[in-house]
DNA sequence: CAACGATTCGTACACTCGTACGCATGGGAT
DNA sequence: ATCCCATGCGTACGAGTGTACGAATCGTTG
C-alpha cells in the first residue's frame, strides 16, 4: 500500500468497480470487492462514494457511455447504400459472441433498473442512446422498434444458449424496416 | 406457531417464496424472509429446500407455469379472423398496466438467469413457452421474432417509464407479421 | 403398542456487508 | 513557514445472510 496522494484515485476506483461488475455482476458489487480490486483500503472507497449506489451509478454511467459511443461508431461505419438489415444482423452477431460479456453486463443493468430507482435513468439513457444512433437511418418509431427487437433477440440467445441464427435475424429486421 | 405436522408445508413455503419475490425481487429472497412470510420457523424452510437455489427454482417454476397458462388462454381467446396485431398490442398493454408487477417479475427471472445458471432453464422454458403459444398462429420463426419484439417493447416501457403507445406497438407488430 | 423415520423447531456458527468515525498525512494557500 | 482541510487509512459495529445440527414431536408401519 503506502500509495498516498493519488490524484486519480477516484477514477481508479470507478475502473475497479467496472471490473468487479463485469466479473461478478451488479449483485456482486461491494465496497470491499472494489477496494480489493483497486488495491486501496476500504475507507477510500467510502470516502469518494458516500453510498454504494453512488459508486454503482458512476460505474454504470461510464460503462454506458463507452457502450454506445462504440455502437454509434459501428453504425456510422455502415455505408449509406448497404443493406441495413444485413449489417445490423452482423453487428448483433458480433455483440453476442465476441462481446458476450459486455452484452450480459448491459442486460444486468436493465435488471437492476427494474428494481432500483437510482439506476433507472441510466438504463433509460442506454435505450434512448441506441435509438438516437439508429434514428437518422430509419426514423424514430422504427428505431425504437429495432432496438426492442434486437434486445429481445439478444435476450433469447443469451438465455436459451441457442446459437445465433444470423439469417433469421436478418429476415426479421428486414421486415421491421418495411 | 404450534402448527406442527402441516402436510402442505412445502407448498405453503413455495407460495410464501413467490410472495417474497414479488414484493422484493429475486435479490430479496432469503430463507428468513420466506420463513416469516409463511409463518414457519427458519429450520423448516431449510429442511424442505436444502439450498436457497433449490427454493428459488421451485418458486420460479411455479410462477412460470401459471404465467403462460394464462398467456396461452388469452391468445386462444383471440378469434381466428381478428387482427392479430391489434389483439397482441392490446394484450401487451394490459400486461404492462394491470399486471405490471407480474411483468417486472418475469423480466427479473430473465435477467437473473443471465448470471445464475440454475435459473437459466426456467427462463428458457418461459421464452419457448411463449413461442409455442404463438406458433400455431404465425409459424415458428415469426413467433420467435414476435416474442423478442414484445419483450423488447416491454423492457423499454418498464425501464424508461414512458407511456405505452398502443398504436405504435400495433404498427410494429403488424410489420413483423408481414 | 412399540419403534422407526419423517418432519418440526430453535439455536448457533461463521461469514459478508454497509456505514461510521477518529486519527494520520501532506499539498497548497496564505 | 505555517496552517487548514481535502484526502487517506484502519478499525469497529450492528445487521443480515446461508447453513448445520441436535433435540423434540408425531404419523405410520410392523
Amino acid at each position: 500500500m503506502a500509495r498516498r496522494y493519488d490524484p486519480e484515485r477516484r477514477q481508479r476506483i470507478i475502473d475497479a468497480a467496472i471490473q468487479v461488475v463485469g466479473e461478478r455482476g451488479i449483485a456482486g458489487l461491494s465496497h470491499r470487492a472494489v477496494a480489493a480490486a483497486a488495491d486501496v483500503p476500504l475507507g477510500s472507497t467510502t470516502y469518494h462514494f458516500a453510498t454504494l449506489d453512488e459508486l454503482l451509478v458512476a460505474a454504470l454511467r461510464q460503462i454506458n457511455t463507452a457502450l454506445f459511443e462504440d455502437f454509434g461508431r459501428r453504425v456510422e461505419r455502415i455505408a449509406p447504400d448497404a443493406d441495413l438489415a444485413v449489417e445490423l444482423a452482423d453487428l448483433v452477431g458480433e455483440l453476442l459472441t465476441d462481446q458476450r460479456d459486455r452484452s450480459v453486463l448491459e442486460y444486468d443493468i436493465y435488471l437492476t433498473a427494474l428494481r432500483r430507482a437510482p439506476v433507472r435513468p441510466i438504463a433509460a439513457e442506454s435505450v434512448d442512446g441506441m435509438v438516437d444512433v439508429l434514428t437518422p437511418r430509419t426514423g424514430r418509431a422504427t428505431a425504437q422498434a429495432l432496438v426492442a427487437l434486437i434486445d429481445g433477440i439478444s435476450l433469447q440467445i443469451l438465455l436459451t444458449g441457442r446459437a445465433y441464427d444470423r439469417e433469421q435475424a436478418r429476415a426479421m429486421i428486414a421486415r421491421l424496416l418495411g
